[in-house]
DNA sequence: CGTAGTATTGTAAGCGCTTACAATGCTAAG
DNA sequence: CTTAGCATTGTAAGCGCTTACAATACTACG
């Protein structure tokens, strides 16, 4: 606690010895780091992390930027901890610290960055719910400091990101559905301005084309990550000329209000609607029938990004290629009842 | 960028008196500094982080622990965002960041937390998940650095910790169902090390007492926080010579298995089955009839720590007596129709 | 025995910022 | 006109650590 200057005079040797002793320096003699070390130990000395870092000129820490939205609150959280773990785990193997940097929906997330960054408290950067204009990426770019985003964006050019394969979910949701005779596939998107929003609303209308279905926006509605918007959808695609006869949720929680009302209206999921749910949450696991979805793991995004973000920092990164890493991670389906071929006698 | 000597090369002036014109120091001329906080804000300058905090011996940032847990990481779900959010919004206005600190379930939280305090790379902790006993706190406790728990725990000494009224939401919970007529009261218990089992558990017989009613191990059940437990509840609970007509649910989520298996059995919540659970989970809002249960501001307990926390950092604290906050969060009771008073002719 | 070469340690110069203290230029009182 | 007193700015000494470079002590060799 009291500096390496008296561990140094209480061993009798230079601040420089236990310095390198401490830092696995080789030029020391053996038999000196033990000493060191076990000093070190015993006064519970551990090297202040600001003068190390002024030194050094390196911080030893990556931060990971998150949002913090009273109205989704519960949304993120489930992802978020999944994810952090993931890169906790990578990172901290790397002898790295993570920490995450929460910014209040209130207040400017560029400005709360630019804090960080340009103060040279991390050493890299992790961003999360990339906007399809974010101007942060410019920012990280321009300063020339490494940093991996989760999500897709089409700020800045050639950076690492690491996302979800909303195309090849989508794809397959498609095809599995159209192949059960399908031609009325409706879609929930979420609300609000994040990129993965307009990614699955793309992804959703070339894959309608592929398969030469027609784009009906009233076949599109906006979801929060809430099981109360159901009703809203059910009532809303089948009292209609030409109802839908399936849809494809982005929050897979709304498959709960869906439910719901189907029973409510005496109709039963996966007959009278197909239902393909987006992401495997434990929220709608004990529905019945159970829900035809897709799995992800969240540990696994966080080590990729963690990883992505490695290959950019000066550490033991072999002149890795360029060190941009950009990453659809999968999604395998895991089939349910809740989707089933389109009843005989049906449009 | 290229540090303070730069601008104030730039400006003709000492880096004494950008330093002084950037910190606010009154004894700057007016004009100078506004002429340093433009050229600053012009070429994009902020301080580093490691130098100001090696200078000041202090680093303007606050640690909350974490513990990342596969397993049960459903369970600190939900709760992290809220609480994180009224964290850092008082912070954030009294120019602290907070830094998430995220350790592995795996790894010594003990050896997590020594690093980054031994280090000296935050100025004050708070820390989740309080074990009964826990050598965190006397940790910190030795080290002097300002702390604060989420959690009783009973481990140091006159520390301040922020926790929710388990006490309070029991006796209300207890009293509200022993009115009905109920002396047949089952409770389940988180499984895991935490504090707050220990704590909800000696709530639950004192409040027992409090009535004159024996304490039965066998209405205690361990469950974790899924829905699936929800069978093993039910079929313990009803299926003996003595059946338990009410239930307290520490895991709210626990009900949906309980509606579902009531519901095969022909029986009904609030009728054949009175349930009340602890905190209002999102989860759980769907389910008819609608829960009785415990509502609480995550917010707000995020702003209680920030606050108990401030009271013990050197800033603006006038002697606020002995900087000791210890607080039970109140919850209030949101009556819902899943529990009533024993059916005339029940035991 | 002298010397180049190697292993180990010490010396001291920063890293970029803050801040006590000294210095300067004024203003206003004597 | 002098000088005490205030406002403003500059000078320079660290903060605790790392690291280039110098110094020292040996070892092995010719």
């Amino acid at each position: 606690m009291r500096g390496i200057a008296h561990l140094a005079r209480e061993l009798g040797v230079s601040t420089a010895t236990v310095s390198r002793a401490l830092n696995g320096n080789p030029n020391v003699n053996a038999a000196t780091r033990q000493t060191v070390l076990e000093a070190a130990q015993r006064l519970g000395y551990a090297a202040n992390q600001a003068a190390r870092s002024l030194a050094q000129g390196v911080t030893h820490s990556v931060g990971f930027m998150i949002e913090l939205d009273q109205e989704s609150t519960t949304s993120t959280d489930y992802f978020f901890m999944g994810v952090v773990e993931g890169m906790q785990a990578v990172l901290a193997a790397h002898g790295l610290d993570l920490l995450v940097l929460p910014c209040a929906k209130s207040q400017d997330n560029f400005t709360y960055l630019q804090r960080f960054v340009s103060r040279g408290a991390v050493d890299g950067m992790i961003l999360a719910e990339t906007r399809r204009i974010d101007r942060r990426i410019d920012l990280l770019q321009s300063s020339g400091i490494p940093f991996v985003t989760l999500g897709r964006s089409d700020s800045g050019s050639g950076y690492s990101w690491i996302d979800l394969d909303f195309e090849g979910v989508m794809a397959t949701a498609v095809d599995r559905l159209v192949q059960g005779g399908h031609r009325r596939i409706a879609v929930t998107l979420p609300s609000g301005d994040a990129n993965y929003g307009s990614i699955f609303a793309e992804a959703y209308r070339d894959s309608l084309a592929r398969h030469g279905l027609a784009f009906d926006e009233d076949l599109v509605i906006l979801t929060r990550r809430r099981e109360d918007d159901g009703d809203a959808v059910v009532d809303g695609l089948l009292d209609r000329p030409d109802p839908a006869t399936a849809i494809i949720l982005f929050y897979e929680v709304t498959a709960i209000g869906i439910y719901r009302r189907l029973a409510e209206r005496g109709l039963r999921p996966g007959r009278d609607l197909s239902i393909i749910g987006f992401r495997g949450e434990d929220s709608v696991r004990f529905l019945t029938p159970q829900v035809t979805c897709f799995h992800l793991s969240l540990p696994d995004i966080g080590t990729a990004a963690a990883r992505a973000l490695l290959a950019q920092l000066p550490l033991a990164a072999p002149a890795s290629s360029s060190g941009i890493v950009q990453c659809r991670v999968p999604l395998s389906l895991v089939p349910g009842e809740s989707d089933g071929p389109v009843p005989a006698g049906q449009a």
